[in-house]
DNA sequence: TGAAATGTTGGGGCG
DNA sequence: ACGCCCCAACATTTC
């Protein structure tokens, strides 16, 4: 045995910036007794146009902490910039390496880079960015489900996870292998979003245990933009910082333990969440068209105004309607939204301003720092109404009322937007209905300090509704 | 994971 | 006492 040439696996990391409960790592220690931890910085994460710096940022800060945990394993992080398929292939030949390992990724990027690595060199896919495989959450006939509620419940009735894998005590890596340095970071997203496996598991942990687990009444809090209420974790799951599976067994075991049915709800609901996150993978791993364009074949001719000043306007954050501003400003200033002003503001983008929601899909894409192609795509064609189980055209958000349903003293709009501070909570959902000896009295001139709405809601949502029949009229006599 | 328009109901004011 | 009207409050339909 002593003689026997050790084996050597490269563990390829993607987008699972973990130790703990990673399948591809597990398995390159099990197939090898060297394991080189490599991350190829591809060159298209830094000239992309639809890469956010924080996201980058976050990226290479959660890297460098994966490193730090490596280093105290006997191993250490391998970094190279490049083309991935050729820096892979290069990797092997100069390490000897028999074999690849890397999480499976559904993306149409990933698949095809994927299919040229595995044309090259010997290439393992491992589980593990969902729970279940999206080829494991089908129909009876092996078709892929396209509604969320079925979905759902057919990944309810599928056997649940119950073990997670241990972080490895020791991976040992040969010493001297090049690397290459990572990029020095240029924003401030630790600040909101410190990278990491150990930030992401405290984070779990305050969420779901704690003197206050929000977890408890997640359903009744979790769409309201003022409070402090989400699990925050898309981030880290984005990266793989927390592994998925993680979070279900989580969710699971605190719903065994759950002291009252009332609690189990709010525990049940953020399940769905998670459930919703694997949804979206699922129909970008079916329908890797959706990424092109609209899911729906009635709704892809829509006649967009696309006006360049109103996506301005919408992307600043000064369109006049507090609600959608405050939230636009909170993603550009912190690389992130909330749930529910992420909705409103697709809404008022696509339904108000009628502008294609691939716009919007690519503005978010450029800022958030949990930007994920599956996940900003589903949500932007749900909102848009184009897209699998999306929302039916004509449910148009109302702006105001949406905002005095879930921010209704206005604590959110204050938050983000320091102009509309002194706005009394009568009038902070329509600023521009306050006489203006008022506005004079708060110091916000509508028009001077603030915009007043650049479209009208009544007549924006005619005008949609309008729109969309047409467009779906058309294609049903064009059938 | 809507909102607006329209319809129905029932209590109170009033002649 | 009774019917009529008004109009919230709630329900249903429509977009």
């Amino acid at each position: 045995m002593e003689n026997q040439p050790h084996k050597i696996a490269l563990w390829w990391i993607r987008r699972d910036l973990r130790l703990t409960d990673n399948q591809a790592l597990s398995a390159a220690l099990e197939y090898a007794s060297v394991v080189i931890p490599v991350f190829i910085l591809d060159a298209a994460l830094f000239t992309s146009s639809t890469v956010s710096a924080k996201r980058r940022d976050f990226m290479v800060e959660g890297l460098r902490r994966l490193d730090e945990t490596l280093r105290v394993r006997a191993s250490y992080l391998v970094v190279r910039k490049g083309n991935p398929v050729q820096e892979i292939c290069k990797l092997v030949a100069e390490t000897k390496a028999s074999m690849v390992f890397a999480e499976e990724d559904y993306s149409p990027y990933a698949r095809q880079r994927d299919t040229k690595v595995a044309e090259m060199v010997p290439f393992r896919l491992m589980p593990g960015l969902t729970v279940h495989h999206p080829r494991a959450v089908v129909k009876n006939d092996g078709r892929p489900y396209t509604v969320f509620t079925p979905f759902s419940k057919a990944w309810k009735s599928l056997p649940p996870p119950f073990k997670m894998l241990p972080a490895p005590q020791r991976i040992a890596t040969p010493m001297g292998i090049p690397s290459d340095e990572l990029p020095a970071e240029n924003t401030d997203i630790h600040v909101h979003y410190p990278a990491g496996e150990a930030e992401a598991n405290q984070r779990l942990a305050n969420f779901i245990r704690g003197p206050h687990p929000r977890v408890h009444d997640y359903h009744l809090r979790r769409d309201r933009p003022d409070l402090n209420a989400t699990s925050s974790l898309s981030p880290y799951l984005r990266f793989g910082m927390l592994s998925p599976r993680h979070a279900v067994i989580a969710a699971i075991k605190i719903m065994q333990l759950a002291p009252s049915a009332a609690s189990r709800q709010g525990v049940e609901s953020w399940l769905n969440e998670l459930i919703w996150r694997e949804f979206f993978q699922a129909i970008l791993y079916h329908f890797p068209q959706v990424h092109e364009g609209s899911f729906r074949k009635d709704l892809q001719n829509i006649r967009w105004e696309n006006d360049p000043a109103m996506f301005q306007a919408w992307c600043a954050g000064g369109t006049g309607y507090p609600i959608v501003d405050a939230a636009m400003r909170q993603l550009v200033q912190t690389g992130w939204m909330h749930n529910r002003a992420r909705m409103i503001v697709a809404s008022f983008l696509t339904k108000d301003l009628l502008i294609d929601w691939q716009w919007g899909e690519k503005w978010f894409m450029q800022h958030l720092v949990d930007g994920d192609v599956a996940a900003n795509n589903g949500g932007w064609q749900w909102a848009a109404g184009t897209g699998t189980d999306a929302a039916p055209y004509f449910r148009v958000f109302n702006p105001i009322l949406q905002g005095q349903k879930f921010d209704p003293h206005g604590t959110y709009i204050r938050t983000w937007l320091p102009e509309l501070r002194e706005v009394p909570e009568k009038f902070i959902h329509t600023p521009w209905e306050m006489p203006l000896a008022e506005q004079h009295r708060h110091g916000v001139v509508i028009g001077t300090h603030y915009p007043a709405p650049i479209i009208d809601h009544t007549w924006a949502r005619e005008r949609t509704l309008e729109a969309y029949a047409l467009a779906q009229k058309e294609a049903t006599e064009n059938k």
